[in-house]
DNA sequence: ATAATAGTGTCTCTCAGACACTATTAA
DNA sequence: TTAATAGTGTCTGAGAGACACTATTAT
């Protein structure tokens, strides 16, 4: 393979086309919070490599992503929309861009760059087809399991960075609203909060911020099994999230 | 070129290391706060194309960066460092990765995908040397300034992008003490701030916080031009900014 | 009526902002 | 003593947490 050095004075200047490229990836790291067990906890989405010995990691759990590929995928974020419909069927999730990662070492077959997604999705119904497409090679974890596997190439280490930042930013924003169905209700919604934060917050203050922050929309009641019934909402904009003003338990 | 197709089941899995690859490249967005006609103001680093035709963007301005050099570069972020340390002399920035922009059309040599690094650095001294290497191609404006320019590439949502993220953090963070050299008084650092920031802010207020905040660490006194001479304070740690428990401002 | 869950009111604590005050230097 | 700048003290207000309270449903 020739590669052509890039002279210090044209740094990004003149072309160097045949310069050796890196290989371009990119990954998805897909949470939602599911009851199983009857516990609702944090899942994210694991695919198993195959087990072929020129493969890099045969076997091993990994994040779903792959190859950007030149002739589908117009942009990134395009890619990662289709890694994620391909192993969920998801089509229109909450995604944020994460991080890139990108060194020398990170896959055998050569100098490579992972640009990573965090995506936010509703706990996917399990019917037949998406069953036979995922069965063998796709499944859910729990987030703080996954982490601690030895997963294939630095995807322990993303998918730490990935919970890193959910954490971080469910202490502020209204991210845990795009875990969960629509309509849902204020005492569910908290309910994603906790398992996401391991921690559990007062009611009352809980629906101060969320009301007060303005992203709702109102929807029809839901009742459960016993109680109450509990009024429904929606998201108003799905495609951002909302900021509140102060994190939870600012002084500790 | 020879694409071979990824196919569905095996998504990052069989290795396709003949697929066409798109371009890698990093670029910087570095900022400093100096005083340009007695005013402070923020300003980036940007470098201007070579002017040939068989080039993109041929003498337009540009971020500071390009291809990554597979030979040189064990990671991405030695990349980012390589090409700042190149245009500014600087070796030691805080260096923080913003985000990555990849598409089709961002380039018209081909799908490609940059990875963007923001660094904040302080004012560099103009002697001989870095003058003779960055007279021509390279030199600082006006952030804003900048941001309106028509830039090459995708480097004007970029820079908007790093303006954002910049002046987000300023809010609840202590990045702007990257923005000046060491030692800086409090005042000083609180001017830093008012630049970023664009309004001005109580020095009661910014005091208790800064010190409260716990990353500075007291250094030599220091005399200006008249007045009461002012404590220096150093950076604790400088590899991460220090985050404060509330924004600034936070009800408006 | 009771159990179960949804939803509200009130008090307190912390921290940011406003702003008046004191402190230290040079001329 | 005055100008100039550094640094402090005190009051107020917004919002988060604690927690007791009320509301609405099914049985």
């Amino acid at each position: 393979m020739k590669t052509r050095r890039d002279t210090p004075h044209a740094s990004g200047g003149t072309a160097p086309l045949d310069i050796a490229r890196p290989l371009t990836t990119v990954d998805v790291i897909a949470f939602t919070v599911r009851d199983a067990a009857a516990t609702p906890r944090l899942e994210v989405l694991l695919v198993r490599r195959p087990d072929e010995a020129h493969d890099p990691f045969p076997g091993r759990w990994a994040l779903p992503g792959g190859f950007v590929d030149v002739e589908r995928d117009a942009t990134l974020v395009d890619c990662a929309r289709r890694k994620l419909a391909q192993k969920t069927g998801v089509e229109a999730p909450y995604l944020e861009q994460l991080g890139s990662w990108g060194s020398a070492a990170r896959d055998p077959r050569g100098w490579s760059a992972t640009h990573a997604y965090l995506a936010l999705i509703a706990p996917p119904q399990v019917n037949a087809s998406t069953v036979a497409r995922t069965a063998n090679d796709a499944a859910w974890f729990d987030a703080d399991d996954a982490a601690r596997k030895r997963l294939a190439f630095d995807h322990a280490d993303i998918l730490a960075a990935a919970l890193t930042r959910l954490r971080g930013k469910v202490e502020y924003t209204s991210l845990p609203a795009f875990l969960i169905a629509e309509p849902f209700t204020l005492p569910a919604l908290q309910q994603v909060y906790e398992v996401v934060l391991g921690r559990p917050l007062d009611k009352s203050a809980f629906r101060k911020r969320m009301l007060d922050g303005g992203f709702l929309v109102e929807d029809v009641v839901i009742a459960g099994d016993a109680g109450r019934p509990a009024q429904g909402w929606r998201i108003r904009d799905r495609d951002r999230a909302t900021l509140f003003p102060r994190s939870f338990k600012s002084g500790e």
